[in-house]
RNA sequence: UCCCAUCUCAU
């Protein structure tokens, strides 16, 4: 049984989505209950395949099978509805947790919150966020980058400024993410000087840029016709022992076919 | 109050 789970939840670590659920199957048929760990991480899985018919499914036989769904199996069906756009389903769930006694955790908030980021409705959004004060919960680094990256794709980069202000009194450090977020938004209103500024900010605040910074720089650059700039970076890229992955390369490639470059 | 799973960024 304790092999079953861990053969389970080996394979959804490797991302091996049906075999996991065949395992799984075969578990129950030899009358083995998986654990709570399984069922959740089987609901994560489906969540991020935005398969939520089998989400909810294998939430609801979890359920009539006697386990008891925690926080973290609520957080992981939450996720899944919030970013295929379900909100009042979301919500629906969010509601449901108080009523099973499962109280919300920080990371549950974090998910409302960046759902109602993604779609724009910022009303909602803090008065989420006032609730989590209300509860006396201290915003982490996750609740301030999420904040920041709402308003800030929204094109709200005053309240966006505000947002990182109180992240920094909070005592928060703005780490590689936080940068991300910001050099990502100036870059895209055309302030590239800026983004730059950042991309260089951040490094002398100790932090190395990562391949979500490598990428968004890149993009910058060669969305603006900085061939050159992009191209440095893509070497400096790789001496720093980073490797371009796909999203980098559509970039660079965006950079030269939007130029003329198409041999290159 | 053993161990394992959940939240935010780039094309």
């Amino acid at each position: 049984e304790m092999t079953y789970n861990s053969l389970v939840n080996a394979c959804l670590y490797q991302g091996l989505l049906d075999m996991a659920s065949v395992l799984f199957e075969e578990m129950k048929k030899e009358n083995h209950l998986p654990n709570i760990v399984t069922y959740t991480n089987l609901i994560n899985a489906y969540g991020k395949a935005g398969d939520l018919r089998n989400a909810m499914y294998i939430f609801k036989e979890m359920k009539d099978k006697g386990r008891v769904p925690n926080v973290w199996t609520y957080n992981a069906l939450l996720k899944a509805h919030a970013r295929r756009g379900f909100l009042e389903e979301a919500y629906g769930l969010y509601e449901e947790m108080e009523c099973a006694g499962c109280l919300p955790d920080l990371c549950t908030y974090n998910i409302i919150l960046d759902m109602y980021g993604r779609a724009g409705c910022f009303d909602e959004l803090e008065k989420i966020y006032q609730e989590i004060l209300i509860n006396r919960i201290t915003p982490n680094q996750v609740t301030y980058n999420t904040l920041l990256d709402a308003y800030s794709k929204n094109g709200h980069s005053g309240k966006a400024l505000d947002i990182l202000e109180k992240m920094i009194k909070a005592g928060c450090r703005p780490d590689v993410w936080t940068y991300n977020i910001l050099l990502t938004s100036t870059g895209k209103e055309g302030n590239i000087i800026e983004a730059g500024q950042l991309y260089n900010d951040m490094k002398e605040a100790g932090h190395l840029p990562n391949i979500v910074t490598y990428t968004a720089m890149i993009s910058i650059y060669g969305r603006n016709g900085l061939i050159q700039e992009a191209e440095t970076l893509w070497m400096e890229m790789q001496s720093a022992g980073c490797l371009p992955n796909l999203f980098t390369y559509c970039g660079m490639i965006d950079c030269y076919a939007h130029h003329g470059m198409c041999k290159e």
